[in-house]
DNA sequence: GTCTATAGGGTGATAGAC
DNA sequence: GTCTATCACCCTATAGAC
């Protein structure tokens, strides 16, 4: 069983994936990650510090996850299209942590800290891709599209029964030969 | 000046889009509005009311943006990639809509009537590009693009200096040729 | 049609026992 | 380290005046 710090941060993801920012509130973290009240806030000061805590580990997984990407069997392009995709998300993973703190992003001054977070993950997600592909603008695109997919999960569309991850693969293959070793 | 129904979906969307759906409360849309608290419960009975006219607004305006998208004079995909991107978001357009939709989105049952709701904005405007490309994976693979910029859209990352949404359409127009006519 | 006043319930955070 | 009890605040929604 993980550390009671961690399963806060569990049950914060699941939460704010399953029920939306506006209805995580301290009792319902609490209930869900087992813990009273009084002990989330002995782990995480405020509600404030919650969110910190989350970006935090946002920022871990991305570099964990960018070093994924460059390792990955299958290819760069295929890792993170079929991460991004509907189910594609690990338990642990970048994904699942990421969708989560799409929930928290707003305009707002706290909402900033949010946004500067994401931005790391794209960055980091942007120059894995590259390093694969050594072009910029095929790096952009591959990224877009996996980015694409990431919309759906959020908002939990399904991918089209006749359409799916491997036709895209394939589409995109053909049109950029792999490693055009610059 | 618009009919008091309209001016309240308007603050609400703003508010949504700049605060976060958790701010969003009653005393505050009224005020974003111009009306008071009692008034703009005679037009939205409750604040379940309020999203369901929002999500009605969506449908209207996502079959006005297909529409747009068939007749774009610069092209479908053009179109749909340049309004998807950072600032191509038009007042009383789909695109922002969509983004204050977005932030309604979430597990729960009456999250379901968003996610629906979501769904035929985006089976709409895969529908106008496939018209134009007659290529269901290319098509759907100028569709991801956009949504990627969404994505970038939604969390407020600016586009990259060195890359643009111009070298991207030149790129995809390099990979698919315009209209192979079936 | 639009407003004020108010009821009733839930929320974040603190204090202090164990 | 973790808990219970409690406070002050804010929110949705209703009732009813104008």
């Amino acid at each position: 069983m993980p550390n009671a710090r961690d399963r806060v941060l569990d049950a914060y993801e699941t939460l704010l994936i399953d029920h939306g920012g506006a209805a995580v509130t301290l009792d319902a973290v609490a209930a869900a990650a087992g813990v009273s009240k009084g002990g989330l806030l002995y782990h995480f000061a405020s509600k404030e510090a919650l969110s910190t805590g989350l970006l935090d580990r946002l920022r871990d997984r991305s570099a964990a996850d960018a070093e994924a990407i460059r390792t990955a069997p299958e290819g760069a392009v295929a890792y993170y299209v079929r991460t991004s995709a509907p189910g594609g998300a690990a338990p642990g993973g970048l994904t699942r942590t990421y969708l989560a703190v799409l929930r928290l992003a707003d305009g707002t001054a706290a909402g900033q800290a949010v946004r500067d977070a994401l931005a790391v993950v794209d960055a980091d997600g942007y120059a894995a891709l590259r390093d694969e592909l050594h072009d910029p603008v095929l790096a952009w695109l591959a990224q877009l599209v996996g980015d694409g997919l990431y919309l759906r999960t959020l908002t939990g569309t399904p991918l089209p029964p006749d359409l799916g991850v491997q036709e895209l693969l394939e589409r995109m293959r053909r049109y950029a030969p792999t490693d055009p070793q610059t």
